[in-house]
DNA sequence: TATCATTGTTACCGATCAGTAACATCCTAA
DNA sequence: TTAGGATGTTACTGATCGGTAACAATGATA
């Protein structure tokens, strides 16, 4: 009752196995990235996090200080399997511009109708910390400017006339497929129509 | 000390002043409104709307029954003003649909470049509410959809030879605009070029 | 074998959250 | 004048949050 400071001695089970901070890193950062994608960062506790790693709080705060870091280190794991998957869909088609930016829409329209897409986690980060100043803002400012990049270096090398324009265009309707397969869920007449009309907008810009 | 259920006289300064519920009601979705679309709902607590609101929570929990309901409110409110804005552009140019499409981007074009525009408070539902389950969710959905068909009846008043593909592009690029405009702030290429790409796309897709 | 940094575990902190009970005060209508 | 419903106010609940202290157990190295 009063003693507040009873050591209580536990039956100390000792299930715990150890696990190299390492891997404790990765685990933790998977069920990380699953969860704050799946139900949103801000609606997703650090208890939560660890529960689903299978790890301990403490594990977890001597990897990540806090958890702003920790959403930090997720985002820059989101933005390299991005990348990943954005070269695999160029290298479907090398050399060849015009196919491969129909390509990426394709891939994209096929990720969109996947049951539990929730679009764009940079877009999520951006509704969810209102502040530009944030750091994790920061590195969506740098994430989808480099999208418009990329796609800039496609519109130029198959010779469109208003390179700038066009990668704007299509940067647009990226951005408007995430938001429409999180409205619509994975069964969007919109997202059915993406392929069509870039292929329909690079001709017009384009013609080959 | 030990006291618990001492009840404090307090002064009872009797500062307040009766509001009437309806009146009261009305502070409460402005200030909702406000925070809400400033800071994110999950962000905002019922208190801080309260506080802005100058009213007293038991105010609030006499009016809307949960968080919830006031967010439902708040939507409501949101869809309101929308099409209010939405008709305005169009009034512009009364039965010229192609003109009123490019007034349409626009006017959303000069909206995302006022500081402090955070893109479209139904997406940020989208992503702050994972389950499409929730009532919050479904009012998007018919938000959304409501738009679409809106823009479809434009297309095909313009004479579109395919209204469906051309009324969805230009929804994906309104999303897109939405997107692009929290990403880069008040100052960014891609809304900029917006109405312009608008036109391009017009131009292609029905020769006037 | 002894050392000691690393890892595992529990219990806790103060803050904040949505929501409510209980009571004080006011205003209107009869 | 009075009764009673509407409104104002305070204080509270139980849950959850991010984060930490303190200590126990472990295992590689010397």
């Amino acid at each position: 009752m009063t003693n507040l400071n009873a050591k209580k001695p536990k039956p100390a089970f000792s299930k715990r196995k150890r696990v190299p901070s390492a891997q404790a890193q990765e685990y933790i950062l998977q069920a990380a990235g699953e969860l704050f994608y799946k139900e949103g960062i801000r609606a997703v506790s650090v208890d939560s996090v660890v529960e689903q790693a299978g790890m301990n709080k403490m594990t977890l705060y001597r990897q990540f200080s806090s958890k702003d870091e920790l959403i930090l280190a997720y985002l820059d794991r989101q933005s390299k399997q991005f990348w990943e998957e954005w070269e695999a869909s160029l290298a479907k088609h090398p050399h060849q511009p015009r196919r491969q930016i129909i390509q990426l829409f394709t891939d994209l329209a096929d990720k969109s109708s996947v049951i539990g897409y929730r679009g764009c986690c940079f877009s999520h980060i951006a509704t969810e910390f209102p502040d530009p100043e944030h750091p994790a803002r920061q590195l969506v400012f740098a994430h989808k400017k480099a999208v418009i990049q990329k796609l800039v270096e496609l519109t130029k090398a198959m010779n469109a006339p208003d390179p700038e324009i066009l990668a704007h265009s299509l940067a647009l309707w990226i951005e408007g497929a995430y938001a429409a397969s999180q409205t619509f869920g994975a069964d969007s007449d919109t997202i059915r129509m993406l392929p069509v009309i870039v292929e329909k907008l690079l001709d017009e810009a384009a013609p080959h």
